[in-house]
DNA sequence: GCCCTAATTGATATATTGTATCTATCCCTT
DNA sequence: AAGGGATAGATACAATATATCAATTAGGGC
């Protein structure tokens, strides 16, 4: 995330916060900035560590769960479930919706890379979900995966 | 599972474990048929419940965990990480290896589907995979959806 | 500015999922 | 029958997540 201004996203974090009819206080900035600053996915008592971490703040890993789950409403984050991990949302500067978003996680590692699928291959995916009885797929895909270097250490 | 005769599928199971070097316990029966009956996806705690459900029989859950791994690797179940489930893998009758499988896996009531994804969609992940990074894609994917009640009645 | 209300946070308890470790038992081989 | 590796039992505990109720804070109308 360190390649857009992090006051930029910051602010455009608190928009639509106040857009969403929910106020980004102190301890919500202090989440978010933990993942915006993060360059891997974080677990919510990971976060809370890094929240903790040298200073007088006291972030119960309670508060990061709810934090979290608004936060999500906002689509301002990510949950990733293969991993239980959270990620913050690349697009946040974008002012249109972003309807779609992949992500690649190393089942070894579990380093996640955000990709983008040609819209072939989610159309493919959606009619196979169709053709099972499945209204949709979710607008976030997780993909689980090997990065080069797990691969290696595992043959 | 239920289209395949029981006692075949079960035989077939003990011949893989045979070929893995590994026993079919009875304890291992017990939790691989109550997967093989299921006809939901189960959590560990779930099949342990199952397993002592009405009988004198004390299957500890860690039992359960262990055992579980131990089917993974014989390939006679599949885990699902995305609903932290496990189902039963419907090939186990086959001779041949099967290289792929695909979940759906329903956001709201955690409705597992087993599905066929053309090659070609399979290609494109892979495809977008390799372009992050990735060397392969797990053989087996899990996409989220929503099954056609949930979305009915979350809208 | 003050009060009222609703949103937010704190605090505690507990549920759920999963791993680690050591001991006891079983069963195959010789 | 004995030895030894595989399997199962038992216990503890780590990690992840939810529920609930009380305390505090912030914003809007007066």
């Amino acid at each position: 995330m360190s390649m857009v201004d992090y006051d930029t996203v910051m602010s455009a974090a608190e928009q639509k916060c106040i857009q969403g009819g929910i106020r980004f206080t102190k301890r919500r900035k202090q989440v978010l900035s933990v993942l915006i600053e993060a360059d891997v996915a974080l677990s919510a008592y990971e976060i809370a560590e890094r929240c903790n971490a040298g200073s007088d703040s006291n972030m119960p890993a309670m508060s990061v769960y709810r934090i979290l789950d608004l936060l999500q409403d906002q689509n301002l984050i990510h949950r990733l479930e293969i991993a239980n991990k959270y990620v913050s949302c690349s697009h946040m500067t974008c002012s249109h919706e972003h309807d779609q978003s992949q992500f690649l996680i190393c089942g070894g590692c579990r380093h996640v890379e955000e990709i983008y699928l040609s819209p072939d291959a989610v159309d493919a995916l959606q009619t196979a979900a169709s053709s099972a009885g499945f209204s949709a797929i979710s607008p976030q895909l997780e993909i689980k995966g090997w990065c080069a270097e797990c691969r290696q250490s595992n043959e």
